[in-house]
DNA sequence: ATGCTATTAATAAATCACTATCGATTTAGC
DNA sequence: GCTAAATCGATAGTGATTTATTAATAGCAT
């Protein structure tokens, strides 16, 4: 960076930090995706995020979540054989459940990490895991809400 | 043909057989599968079947890979935002491992399969699980072979 | 308000994994 | 060997997801 003493007003009128700017798009998009509670695809997004900004188009659900997750602010929850999800960064540590029926995923609590971490073999340097659980949520169960 | 009767209609009661030829490209995949010991990716299987068939096509690994599926010999693993793996069928229960590094699949024995039933919360109907852990392998952490 | 420019919607285009097509080749039964 | 058809390799096509392009819009500092 240009550092120094340098303030930004008086040597660089022109050269200031980029501002990122608050449009009605990102912030819809980053309501939704904190009120969501679960890890959303694009296409979630892209609906919930339309209902309270019409005319919000798929590019804009992708380059939020590009933005927001080179800020750090979102994750990637990748579910063998589906597009990846994402959620707000910062949840500790959990695993996910996703319905066979409407393809929805879930945050589920609780982790036994030391019973995972025994899995691997030796020689084999582990840094990380995913569970994922399958089954059907409870409202395809038919279950009352 | 050549007589009025085939030698295989009417008075032949096991008619049909499925003709399935036994090519040297199908022997050559299969050998490969086989001797893996852990999930292939297509690719994976096209690079190591070329080197035993020259010329093998990547459409032939697929129609294989379909072929074996169907017939119930292979079966998918899927590992989150990567392409499908395949494995010989009949392994008894067990999970995976990828590395971080050259993106290999391991299959890793043993599943707290208990721990894991628990997480499922109340009202979700649990089916199925998925264990994958990622690291780095004994090759790719610069171990001699 | 004004001007600069980040951001947008729309859409085209690039990826990617996989499948269908087709003429050429290979296999299996005789 | 011979013949019919299963199978092959090459490649164009498909569908789904993601990214780049572009002209217009709209935050935000002044």
């Amino acid at each position: 960076m240009t550092s120094g003493k340098s303030h930004f007003d008086e040597t660089a009128p022109q050269a200031r930090f980029r501002a990122r700017r608050r449009t009605r798009q990102r912030s819809v998009i980053q309501r939704v995706l904190l009120e969501a509670n679960r890890p959303l695809s694009p296409q979630d997004i892209l609906l919930a995020a339309q209902a309270r900004a019409p005319g919000l188009g798929i590019a804009t659900v992708y380059r939020t979540i590009h933005t927001m997750m080179t800020e750090g602010t979102l994750v990637a929850v990748g579910i063998p054989g589906e597009a990846a999800r994402y959620e707000t960064a910062g949840k500790e540590h959990h695993h996910h459940f996703q319905c066979r029926e409407c393809d929805a995923v879930f945050d589920i609590q609780g982790c036994p990490t030391d019973d995972l971490v025994k899995l691997a073999p030796k020689g084999f340097r582990l840094e990380s895991h995913q569970v994922v659980l399958y089954g059907v949520c409870p409202p395809c169960t038919g279950m009352p809400t």
